[in-house]
RNA sequence: GGCCCAUUCGUCUAGAGGACCAGGACGCAGCCCUCUCAAGGCUGAGACACGGGUUCGAACCCCGUAUGGGCCA
């Protein structure tokens, strides 16, 4: 019974693409499909100094990755267009001179000096600082010789002077704000160049956008909004405020400056840096849901059609909340393990390519890659984890850094040279080089010598990855093949320091 | 500093007056499994900010305080 909403996400594109941008357009995009209406991308570049073309490439691009799509917008169109407003200049001035003609604005010439030289003497006389509305009640005659010495100027909203501006949010209920506190905002700048407040009054009210969902931040500004539309004569739409999201030591909302979980690690703000380093899009949907929504308080793990079903205002929390690091490393391992091997094979191998320095068609063609892809999908949380686990299969010998790895607790340098000599000679003998074999064989020399498993494993692993850490013994020895195993066995052996050494 | 908003385990959250001596998840700890590390299984510690009301009954409604956040300056 769910009308169909008309939201839009409307990014300035002065910077990348910031997560908290994309959870404000993850919601709106969730609210819509969920009531079957339209998700509409607005770019609101009417702030020339900060514009930045790349970062308008980077937001397109990210709102891709995440599989956001937009029904209406740039590159897609739409009958509600143009979709950025600085093609809309003309219908902003011309609701100015409308607002002017209806009294309910006014054009302020005040220059930059004489609005800094107010600012000082209402410090100095310590009264509230603010324009002080001087150009609001001008004479007619004032305001003609003003206009004759061809004064520039400004349009400001003529805010009402007492009472209260109530407005209803729909996450909040009713918010009231004193009009005493309010000023008369500019909303037409004196090169012709709409502000904020205007251009977003407007393009809502002609794109009928029926649902404003956006960052709490934004709620003190929502006064000024409510007096423009009652000006105007519109009906306002619903105003829907999200949650904002902190920094993880809750100090502030999440920046756009690099911010850092309570471990010290770094944790990306910008969506392109999920990407790169190896987050998988559906777990950051996934994730960025969960934060000031949930889909039932139980089920943490759900694909997108299941939280559109779901999605709902009523269930968008009021309260900011911290930025969970810990929990999206959770997730994506969680999705990364989802994945088919020949799905993980394809999103790794740009990551392994670069950091193996391997091309891509060869690590795709790599069989003995493949035979590993299982145990790593295990232990890696993102894709850029991958490397150190498979680099043994492209290094031509191994270094052990530190030759004592190769002898596990409790056990001599003489039971440990002893391990891999026999070890060597027993693989070295194989007829038939597979995982089962490996494991037979070496698992009867285990029961021949009277040591632990470990005790003879470990040094295997040790000598054919570097590493005291590193994938299952046997299949890594099946992938390695044989004449390698045998090889770094044997080089290992001359390695084994002696006690106390 | 002024105005506005918020306040459930360390963190993300469930909870819309009786179903809550508060549920799930991440993280943490222990045990099991085990060739290391993971993954998996089991177990555990862990919260309604505080004080007043309203009500037969309050995590849930009202007021105040505290704390946190936002906006403006």
């Amino acid at each position: 019974m769910t009308t169909p909403a008309r939201v839009r996400f409307a990014p300035s594109p002065t910077g990348f693409f910031h997560i908290g941008g994309a959870r404000t357009a993850l919601f709106n995009w969730l609210y819509a499909r969920h009531t079957g209406g339209q998700f509409i991308l607005r770019i609101e570049d009417t702030d020339r100094k900060r514009f930045h073309p790349e970062a308008l490439q980077d937001l397109l691009d990210g709102l891709r990755w995440l599989g956001l799509d937009w029904d209406e917008g740039p590159e897609v169109g739409g009958d509600y267009g143009p979709y950025l407003q600085s093609e809309r200049l003309a219908m902003y001035q011309h609701w100015a001179d409308w607002l002017i003609e209806q009294g309910h604005a006014y054009r302020c010439y005040c220059t930059a000096d004489e609005l800094a030289q107010m600012r000082d003497e209402q410090r100095a006389t310590k009264q509230k600082i603010g324009y002080d509305r001087r150009c609001r009640y001008l004479t007619a005659e004032e305001r003609a010789q003003k206009e004759a010495e061809g004064k520039s100027w400004v349009v400001r909203l003529a805010m009402p002077t007492d009472g209260v501006t109530t407005f209803h949010d729909a996450i909040r209920g009713d918010i009231t704000f004193d009009n005493k506190e309010m000023q008369d905002a500019v909303l037409l700048k004196s090169d012709g160049w709409p502000t904020y407040h205007l251009a977003v009054v407007v393009d809502d009210h002609f794109m009928e956008i029926s649902h404003v969902m956006r960052g709490n931040e934004w709620i003190a500004t929502v006064p000024l909004r409510w007096q423009l539309y009652k000006a105007l004569g519109w009906e306002p739409p619903i105003f829907v405020h999200l949650p904002l999201i902190l920094k993880p030591d809750g100090k502030g909302k999440l920046s756009k400056r690099a911010v850092r979980s309570p471990d010290g690690e770094l944790i990306p703000v910008f969506v392109h840096e999920y990407r790169e380093r190896g987050y998988l899009p559906d777990a950051v949907v996934n994730f960025l849901t969960g934060i000031g929504w949930a889909l039932d308080g139980e089920t943490e793990i759900y694909d997108r059609e299941t939280a559109i079903k779901a999605f709902s205002i009523r269930g968008i929390q009021a309260s900011p909340g911290r930025f969970p690091a810990d929990k999206l490393a959770w997730m994506n391992s969680v999705y990364i393990r989802k994945l088919s091997t020949d799905a993980l094979l394809e999103a790794l191998l740009p990551f392994l390519s670069t950091d193996l320095g391997v091309d891509e068609e060869t690590l795709r063609q790599d069989a003995r890659l493949r035979l590993l892809l299982p145990d790593v999908q295990e232990r890696i949380k993102k894709l850029s984890d991958a490397a150190p686990w498979v680099e043994f299969l492209y290094a031509d010998a191994i270094t052990i850094e530190n030759p004592k790895d190769l002898i596990p607790r409790k056990t001599t340098p003489e039971q440990t040279i002893a391990g891999l000599t026999r070890s060597a000679e027993l693989l070295a003998g194989l007829e038939t080089w597979d995982e089962a074999s490996i494991e037979a064989g070496l698992r009867d020399l285990v029961g021949e010598t009277g040591l632990k498993a470990g005790q003879i494993f470990s040094p295997i692993r040790t000598a054919i990855t570097g590493k005291r850490v590193a994938l299952p013994l046997f299949i890594s020895l099946a992938a390695l093949g044989q004449a390698a195993s045998v090889e770094r066995i044997r080089a290992a052996i001359s390695q084994v320091p002696a006690a106390d050494g």
